[in-house]
DNA sequence: ACCTAAGCGAGACGGTACGTCCCGTCTTCTG
DNA sequence: CAGAAGACGGGACGTACCGTCTCGCTTAGGT
């Protein structure tokens, strides 16, 4: 039969209390009882939810970024990757969500339920990705032979290894200087700035 | 003063349990416990060589490959390329070196101490990279108004970016495409007058 | 302001339950959650009817005690000591009802509700036996100044001790051998050479 | 090899603790947790030493009293009868050595290892108790005939149904009964030289 | 014949303790 | 003195279970 149900509040008090412990501590650092006390939730309700310490993470992490999640759709191919950088950026820039990221990422190269959950929330991403490149070639704007899996590589590494590696914030010049690069590189030549669309696909002039 | 020296034997056999152990269970599955045992050794043998658990790995890791860091000049632009993200790829393929690599980026994130030693090696890197840059300009091979910098960042993001990001082997065919990108991006045209060519994508036949 | 009355069919499964896991694991060792599932009842079914988990297994002990409780009176002082003595070694022996009774023991040892409850239980126990006393006593049976309480103990010690110390079943020969001794102590000379009885272990009565 | 040797502290401080705990608490009150606190110690170096919280009780309680196990000779049947309850009170109301028999009692209804273990434990003391018999009887104050085994139960079983059935404590009062009675039911009459009393072993030659 | 108070199954919940595990340190003895 | 052995403090883990609490649903009895 039914039985009580599970409360959301819980729900969200847990995913709430474990974002933050792990972001403040990371997965070691973190402990389940200090999110149960945090959260204002017993330790079996936590467990009742997740059965490992991992596996609660893994859903706070989810469920955080599942939340700054949206389809991207301005209309032109530069605003929608200038919009899914800028949205990248602030993820990655926010100090609670960015951190979490980062463990995240670090944690998932050496556990792997982590990282088959770090691979679906990517995943995902992606696919919104996928959807903006789709919209612009259809619209005429990318190559319609583009290798989509390698443009979003393309598009979205500099913004993490700026973050990861160079542990630099990343500017809006640079936002910018990546759009150019993309374009210049994936884009069909918008001949005169006059006829907006349908011209058909001249000689494209490289700069040299 | 000197008493006895330490045992080189012991040196190995740590080394060699801690990579077998962290291969076959990982950072978190593994236990210094079962690495002296492994390798034959006391619990303070080990912690007499390394302060942690990590730092063995890591430094396990470091001492594993003592190399990888030569210049880099085949004599031609897309050799040079190859070189440095083949380069890359195997440090952070490696299951210690990458392992180790990839601990330091982290803790760099909120260690200023290590930030600063890890820009330092990461800075070494790009200067190696920054000199290739050079000589293609010198050989016409690169655009003479190249941003570095940002030259720097497009070529290796997306080798970190399937690493950190991705968490898959970066295949040669990837490489091969990263090279054909930036080459097709910054590249000077190197005609044989008759391949006008006008096409961005057109991949130039490989040499060799 | 009536309500649904309760269920007997429940109140009976859950002493069922309640006494089978109590016998098998103990007290620390049972689960309220186990008895409920035994019992095929929900565990608030439990806790609307005994306040503890103590409470319970007091209830069910009571329940199994009471059963087997009847008023004793044969008619002559040996056959009503054979009588008493002979349903405590049946108590005891029964696989389910001796298990109780000795967790019951212990258990009541260190547990003060238990105790109590057991008390009561033995209380009972004691009464009747004092009635046969009394019986015997107007008989002329037994001594008129007789310690009925010491008595009481006198008589059934020895089957505890057997049971509770020495974990063997108590023969028939035994309980003959504790009749003996008690009327050869306690005692008023039978001198009618009519009433020699048969008894296995004919004891001549020896004056103090 | 040798490794660290227990640090004897520690087993003092444990079994202290565990002691004080046990009496303020009781065996359901207390927690191992407040047993390591008080102790100074890790739970750790406590479940090194005792598998479970119950083990660690009794096998303080019997630690704390290595003792209580010495002949007994007073010189007379009533000294000696005396001396033997009264060292068994003594024993089963230590809060500590009593919980511990009785725990071992328990268990050795179901447990077969214990059973034995306890068996030979009982052997011990009951040897005890017949060389005090026999002596009596070489001194002409038992009856010769006098059936071994069936004294030790009637002697000792008050003793441990006083405990285990009716949990009060045993008085000096109470003993004296004891005492009485058997004297008066396996005695022989030592009283008046007038009684001659046609005892085959009118004076007893004691051997040695 | 309906209404309604209570019983009931199911199971979530806050606590608390359990016994296990492992890290990094400390202590003892042996070679 | 290095090293093997292993005890130790600390502290988190995940489990178990108590007694309480919601849920819906069922079931009499009183009106």
């Amino acid at each position: 039969m039914a039985g009580r149900p599970r409360s959301a509040e819980c729900d969200r008090a847990i995913l709430d209390a474990a974002l933050s412990e792990y972001a403040a501590r990371g997965l070691d650092g973190m402990s389940v009882d200090a999110v149960a006390a945090r959260a204002g939730v017993s330790k079996a309700t936590i467990y009742r939810r997740y059965p490992s310490k991992v596996e609660l993470v893994a859903g706070a992490a989810t469920m955080a970024c599942e939340e700054s999640a949206s389809d991207v759709d301005t209309g032109s191919l530069r605003g929608d990757l200038r919009l899914i950088l800028t949205t990248l950026r602030q993820n990655l820039d926010d100090p609670l969500v960015g951190a979490a990221k980062r463990k995240l990422l670090f944690d998932a190269s050496y556990n792997e339920e982590l990282a088959q959950m770090h691979k679906d929330l990517v995943g995902r991403r992606r696919e919104r990705t996928v959807a903006v490149f789709q919209r612009a070639i259809d619209r005429g704007e990318l190559q319609p032979d583009l290798d989509l899996e390698f443009a979003c590589d393309v598009l979205g590494a500099p913004i993490f290894y700026r973050d990861l590696v160079m542990h630099e914030r990343v500017s809006d010049e640079y936002i910018e200087k990546i759009v150019d690069g993309f374009v210049a590189r994936y884009g069909v030549l918008q001949t005169s700035p006059i006829e907006t669309e349908m011209t058909t696909v001249s000689t494209p002039a490289r700069p040299s």
